[in-house]
RNA sequence: GUCCCGUUAGCUCAGCUGGUAGAGCAUUUCACUUUUAAUGAAGGGGUCGAUGGUUCGAAUCCAUCACGGGACACCA
């Protein structure tokens, strides 16, 4: 790191000037005793008075100068706190002797962090500000902002460098606060239906509850690899078992495989398992979690979504096989014919291996004809057993699951099942995956033993659910990378990064 | 993994079929006491992502690499 731009060197030159007039750059304290938003709000009654001003109130703030207009012997700075922005009125014969050319015009400028006191006045183009009477240095900023005008455009430096996103895009700002609000209000909801909020391992001797390749790390101690965990659903199982009757967790999982705009190696979901119920009331429950959501968020029921637009008062809910010819337009005739799927696909150009089962089949006939239909919240429900590995087989259909996935503009929210609570079943799917495993499928579940001995002393009847919270404010933010709801996401190492794994 | 696009001043971007670097904002100096991306004048600032190659000459053409973006395939 060095700090050889001249820019740079200008500003670490005023931070000394700044200390040479006795003056700290980088002041311990700050005397604001309002911020910028309530000061907007306490002095709009200005507006209606005949003089515009009032100089008996008086109010210190405190921001980053995002704004600077030099006019001789007066001035105007913006400056912006998290609340908002701010205009300022700074004259020469308001502040102390000297202040204002010694200082201000020569040694405060825009990215530093100032605090100024004054009273109150809209001006002439009326603008509520305030007439400064005495300013401060708070923070230098001796690196300059990006350009004022159009901000920050390089993706890769609002990822790699988001405070600087933060600082020139308020829009981002809007985003990652309501991401804050949708984690609070999730855990609110589940606490408030009686779920109890817990936290199970992330440091897995075994990566388990989903498919998918683990990060690998190393306890020194006991001398043995652990995996970051791919999903939370074994150990909150586990705690069903234990009579915990209803839990959640909201946490990251972590999945060692690739990038893009929907996957981040790391992301956040919250997973409940709730006994005594099954995928049903898991529906009844979802639909009340968006309309707590939404009431609670302030945002319309109708969501703009890039060209879509999504309306949360319609949820449907519609079973996997009827959708292929309902909203797929597969013909119904096919729909429980393997060979009938496999001519279709052929037809429609799409590649169907002959090894696959109806229900991969079918499970390809929604990828390719439903998924991307389905804008408005919709539950498919009963998917085949075959692409359902953990969930509980219907009771008249023993084809079919009682599990649901729900959709949103064409992307899937949420997997929720009735679970499988059979012990002596969990140990033959294991073991079939792990012949899956043996013949090359490197994301094939591990065997876990002693998840199937908890499951043989009795879990109660339970139906889990998973949602990804990522997704979930992409949606609800309408943005389209997961990187834009992800305040630091995963990126490459630069050159000038020092990587200290290992070596190809 | 594959394909396409991008990388030029602190930032946002021009730079044509190769002739040796441009603008706006920012910065420096000056003027200006109600501006709204303030305005006017003058100046400084660049290993043109990296490394090779072609050429008398490369920001420009070619190759390789790095990073980023987008699309496709798999996973949430």
């Amino acid at each position: 790191m060095a700090f050889e731009n001249q820019y740079v060197q200008q500003r670490i030159e005023k931070a000394e000037a700044l200390r040479a007039l006795g003056i700290d750059p980088y002041a311990n304290h700050s005397e604001r005793n309002t911020t910028v938003e309530k000061f907007h709000n306490v002095n709009s009654d200005l507006f209606k008075k005949e003089d515009q001003r009032d100089e008996h109130r008086h109010y210190t703030v405190a921001g980053r100068i995002k704004l600077y207009r030099l006019m001789g012997k007066a001035s105007f700075v913006k400056i912006e706190d998290e609340s908002g922005m701010l205009q300022i009125y700074v004259a020469r014969d308001n502040l102390p002797e000297n202040f204002y050319n010694d200082v201000f015009k020569k040694l405060i400028e825009v990215g530093d962090i100032i605090e100024v006191s004054g009273y109150p006045f809209v001006t002439q183009h009326g603008e509520l500000s305030l007439h400064a009477d005495s300013l401060k240095i708070l923070t230098k900023a001796i690196s300059p902002l990006p350009e004022k005008f159009h901000g920050i455009q390089d993706k890769e430096m609002r990822y790699r460098q988001r405070y600087l996103d933060l600082i020139m895009n308020s829009e981002v700002r809007k985003t990652f606060h309501i991401r804050s609000k949708v984690i609070s209000l999730t855990r609110r909801f589940f606490e408030d239906k009686g779920f109890l909020e817990v936290e199970t391992p992330m440091m897995h001797p075994i990566a388990g509850g989903a498919n998918a390749k683990p990060f690998v790390t190393h306890h020194n101690a006991l001398g043995i690899d652990r995996f970051l965990r791919i999903a939370p659903e074994l150990y909150l199982k586990r705690l069903i078992v234990g009579g915990f009757e209803a839990v959640f967790e909201i946490n990251r999982n972590f999945r060692n495989e690739g990038m893009d705009a929907t996957h981040n190696p790391e992301f956040t979901s919250i997973e409940f398992y709730w006994a005594y119920k099954t995928y049903k009331d898991l529906i009844t429950i979802t639909k009340e979690y968006f309309e707590y959501l939404f009431d609670h968020l302030d945002l319309p029921k109708r969501l703009p979504y890039g060209e879509l637009e999504v309306d949360f008062d319609q949820f449907s809910e519609i079973e996997l096989i009827q959708s292929l010819s309902v909203i797929g337009g597969v013909p119904e005739s096919i729909v429980n014919d393997k060979e009938a799927i496999l001519a279709f696909l052929k037809s429609n150009n799409l590649e169907a291996k002959a090894t696959m089962n109806l229900g991969q089949l079918q499970g390809e006939l929604f990828d390719e004809f439903v998924e991307a239909k389905l804008i408005n919240p919709t539950f498919i429900t009963h998917y085949p057993v075959e692409i359902s590995p953990l969930a509980r087989r219907n009771d008249e259909r023993p084809e079919l699951t009682d599990r649901f996935e729900l959709f949103i503009a064409g992307r899937e929210i949420a997997n929720a099942f009735s679970e499988l609570n059979d012990p002596v079943d969990q140990l033959q799917r294991f073991e079939g995956q792990m012949a899956a495993k043996d013949s090359g499928d490197d994301e094939a579940h591990e065997m876990d033993e002693d998840f199937v001995t908890a499951l043989s002393y009795g879990m109660a009847p339970t139906a889990g659910q998973g949602i990804g919270i990522d997704r979930l404010v992409m949606m609800l933010t309408n943005q389209h990378s997961i990187r834009d709801v992800l305040l630091f996401p995963a990126m490459k190492p630069t050159h000038n990064q020092t990587n200290h794994g290992e070596e190809e």
